[in-house]
DNA sequence: ACCTGAACACCGTTCAAGT
DNA sequence: ACCTGAACACCGTTCAAGT
């Protein structure tokens, strides 16, 4: 078959969600599409740039469109989770869009409806993009967490075995140090995912609607 | 001069600054300290727990402590800013510090921090515990954009050349699918992470503080 | 234009041997 | 207990050679 920068980016994505991104290599991407390393090379000019690519896939893959009959409330809803189905999707790729993604077509298209629904809104362009920007630093964190990969928050006595400090040497938090994090040792290792996501959308959404009716620092 | 643990971290640390993430091997930290590769294993089990130790380092080197005067507004505000540091202090090190970080003593001060200070403003362990996750995803989203991997939001015009998509062949997006994106370059190209950072930041503290009953006017 | 094997300069880590 | 060189099984990428 032929190869192609999309079989290529493809086999790619495949291989971090079944094997993790560290498995990724030219060679084993190669061996699975059945050809040489150094074919690789005449789709992709390198493994940074494959992994950019694979970044970019993930990325135009998400539906950003939301119903314009909505309220402004809903359209953002609906695009900050569409958002989220990244780390539904790709959980394993998560990490590499969130951490590579420059500035493609792909990574532009949610902002663009971001602003265009906050236009429609009543909000000015400087406004609008402060706006998108707290919530993609806010759907970016989310993802991270939900895909397991940011600080803490997680049960306190799963604790790996940190050595590093002077945590107990059994790996338990020094109950002196950290009393609220353990008396809210259950809630902090309740997971639930859509709801936290939820929490902070709603945070967000009702603190801009509050922003509304004075409009801010001018922007239009 | 002797091998410890904490000068590897030291070095390591001092290398993914100088050089960044990808030019970190064991060898080439064992060569900076002046001793062979497999020393290093006396001291740290892998890279992997190297590079976890660097994470658990970075976060134990920040200072998450706030007046206890202040009011609950200004304690979480100046844990944020706290936590934000990381980026200006060790900048390359906080695309490491964010995607390891597992559950270190580090990493849960200043969880155990924010816990104590909505417990103060009256907040519920549940309702704790939720507002400190949608404030570190923000955090840990605008310490990912700051540093400068996080998605989009930047100029469109210094686009890469993404190849991928039905971009212009010049790497310039498409006027007719971008119109807010284009009519807003000179907004998204402003670069002001401080303004930023906080205008995310007021906005969820108003939020929260609109959660509170409304019995209990501020401070403690 | 596309594919390829050999080669180069690297990796992380195991192991057996040293002190 | 700590250090070490040699060795193994890998890497990404250049190059010259093929079709």
């Amino acid at each position: 078959m032929q190869l192609t920068r999309e079989r290529i980016v493809g086999a790619a994505i495949e291989l971090i969600e079944r094997e993790g991104v560290d498995a990724v290599s030219m060679r084993r991407i190669a061996a699975e599409l059945g050809s040489g390393a150094m074919s690789l090379y005449n789709h992709v000019p390198s493994k940074s740039a494959l992994l950019d690519a694979v970044a970019e896939q993930v990325m135009s893959g998400i539906d950003f469109r939301s119903e314009p009959g909505a309220s402004w409330q809903d359209q953002v809803r609906t695009q900050a989770r569409a958002f989220r189905q990244i780390a539904r999707a790709y959980p394993r790729c998560t990490l590499v869009v969130v951490s590579r993604h420059r500035t493609s077509a792909a990574g532009m298209r949610p902002i663009e409806h971001a602003l265009a629904t906050l236009h429609g809104a009543g909000f000015g362009g400087t406004s609008a993009v402060r706006i998108v920007r707290a919530f993609v630093a806010y759907i970016v964190g989310s993802l991270l967490r939900e895909v397991g990969v940011s600080p803490s928050l997680a049960d306190p006595q799963e604790q790996g075995g940190g050595e590093g400090e002077r945590a107990g040497a059994d790996g338990r938090l020094p109950p002196d140090e950290f009393p609220q994090v353990l008396s809210l040792s259950a809630e902090l290792a309740a997971k639930d995912p859509d709801a936290d996501f939820e929490f902070g959308l709603d945070l967000l959404v009702q603190a801009i609607g509050a922003l509304l009716p004075a409009g801010r620092p001018s922007g239009h």
